[in-house]
DNA sequence: CGGGGCTTGATGTACGTAACTCAAAAATGG
DNA sequence: CCATTTTTGAGTTACGTACATCAAGCCCCG
């Protein structure tokens, strides 16, 4: 019986902001108005702490640090509202971050913001006080207005945190989702191991407008062009994540193209796919995204074969986890919470949730 | 922009230690006593405080537990020796949490127990004494001195989590690791989705004296059974892991049957399938488990198809999680922490350790 | 009914940090 | 160089829990 001890640390041996006073050579009260950014600090001073975290390793205690606040980080969602099914998820899971200790120390809210709404948005994060909220966590657009509303944000000492979708060079500190561009990758490659020589792909995006369906489109071409250049790819058509919309593109493709066999539907609109074929009895293996009340009974019936899935626990707690290390941890940079990407099939349908 | 506020809590509004008391009519010093079981309280009282605890909904600040105790939670585990490479991963694992803020209250520490020793595992489970670890996670071995370890464990006041493989009906309090049965059944679709009709499966396992082995070989023949009669599965068959004789099956499957097309190693031993799929240049649409130093070179190649993995941080985090709401939490009963079965295709390759 | 356990209560200190006050020191401007 | 502002220091209290000590209460047994 081999020992082998993991690294303990926490035992005794933690360094605690007297020794960091001590460090830097100034008085306990400085280093607290540094690590809580308090004013009334010269440039000079913070450089001095700072370079004493850096020296020592400096951690902060999070457990007396919460305690001591008596609060916990305030974290508000700013989430698009109308019927997306996966937003209403996320919600969900903000909802139920508060029943498990993963919620110890956070006080969550959330606000639903008009979708597709640049100006609105950027109202409800210029509305956001220091005094109510250490942190903002947003489904972002891409606008002008929207990026100077986070770089305001940033300005006034509340934390940004992007999510699903992000904007890169504004003050936002992380961005939590999946990578995109792979999850089109894999949803390529999944069809083209299960397609025969010679069959038609159907390729369908809600707007080729929205980044991530963008990036999801640009992994498929290329893993199509890669590694499987006996498909055919038709497509592809903007569905506007409507299932009418998408439910008379697949009736058209239906129509024209007789060798159709598989079928990528990058966006939403699922519910208009399954209908047209139910309606036409036609079987394609089929790819889509995000485990719904859509996808999954179409998943159930063999509708659909394969459906990626961007978690929303696991979204939620990344940012929750993120908000939390800006806001007590140790300041990092900008950083990307890549989330997992999650692959159901009807076997693992029960899976969600973990 | 309409305001939903996700429950909040901590604010304030907690329950304390204090109110427990007062709520059970009892002083703080025996509220104490029963939290922490320590004994001369009678089991009367006892009783009378839990159902305070029940009746108020009080939750342990685990911040300030933290900082009062002076130290984490000692957290043991034990975990097979020898050359597997996803025991090594979780140790990796282990020593790696240490530097995120997961690992913040947690002290751990690993030791590397003979494999396939039932007594060297039961021994090193009764070496564990209270003034050394608070909990012990361990790869468990469907032994009957094992489980009487792991009860003396328990009844010392050690608490126990399985990981990976499971004993039920013992003392032990949690169970993390990934469900075998649906992990078959996803290769069985896996593999019945890619492969035309008629065609001939391999399967390989490597010891139906495993539990997690055979739980993976039941739900592969279900999902065969229930939704791809038309293939042929020949095996299972006994690989033990081991390079040179899942070598030597595949080897002979080749040659005995022409119509081979796809395989399943729901084992180790992928080393011995790479070595005779490159000499012999056969290509068969392939599932293996655990993604490794070995089986990612043959998804990058092509060797294989789908790797089902059960991912050795997640693994190890839930454990901790677990470990923490056992010593720490609320006194809930046995728990089954399931984690998520992840899919690997060569085009998320690098999304590993998310 | 007395004595010796077992059980419970009262109290205090400590953990590491946040937030505050008040005074002292240093920097700044005219 | 003084007056004013800005910056820094010293100290205190509080957060919720763990743990120790000591005294007091209770109980059962003989």
């Amino acid at each position: 019986m081999k020992r082998e001890s993991g690294d303990g640390r926490q035992g005794r041996g933690g360094i605690t902001v007297h020794d960091l006073a001590r460090e830097a050579g100034v008085s306990l009260a400085t280093v607290d108005r540094v690590l809580n950014r308090r004013p009334g600090v010269r440039a000079a001073t913070v450089e001095k702490v700072e370079a004493a975290i850096a020296r020592t390793g400096y951690r902060r205690n999070i457990g007396a640090s919460l305690l001591a606040r008596g609060q916990g980080v305030r974290l508000r969602f700013l989430l698009p509202g109308g019927g997306n099914l996966f937003m209403a998820a996320l919600q969900a899971e903000v909802a139920a971050l508060g029943t498990f200790d993963e919620g110890e120390g956070l006080e969550t809210s959330v606000f639903r913001i008009p979708p597709m709404n640049a100006e609105a948005l950027a109202r409800a994060l210029d509305a956001l006080t220091p005094g109510e909220v250490d942190c903002v966590a947003v489904v972002a657009m891409e606008a002008d207005i929207v990026a100077e509303a986070v770089r305001r944000c940033t300005d006034r000492g509340i934390r940004v945190v992007t999510m699903v979708s992000d904007i890169p060079d504004t003050g936002r500190e992380a961005f939590v989702g999946i990578d995109n561009r792979v999850a089109g990758r894999m949803a390529a490659r999944m069809l083209g191991l299960a397609l025969p020589r010679g069959a038609v792909v159907g390729l369908i995006a809600g707007s080729l407008g929205l980044r991530d369906h963008r990036e999801r489109l640009e992994g498929f071409g290329e893993v199509m062009a890669e590694s499987f250049g006996h498909l055919t790819v038709v497509g592809p058509f903007e569905g506007s994540d409507d299932p009418g919309t998408t439910g008379a593109i697949l009736s058209r493709l239906l129509a024209e193209q007789p060798g159709l066999a598989g079928l990528y539907n990058a966006g939403a609109g699922n519910s208009g796919l399954a209908a047209v074929l139910a309606e036409t009895g036609a079987h394609l293996r089929m790819v889509a995204h995000e485990l719904t009340a859509i996808t999954r009974p179409a998943l159930e019936s063999g509708q659909i074969d394969y459906v990626i899935d961007q978690n929303p626990r696991a979204e939620v707690r990344a940012v929750a986890r993120a908000a939390r290390r800006l806001v007590l941890g140790p300041g990092t940079g900008p950083a990307e919470d890549r989330i997992a990407i999650r692959v159901f099939l009807r076997d693992n349908l029960h899976e969600d949730g973990f």
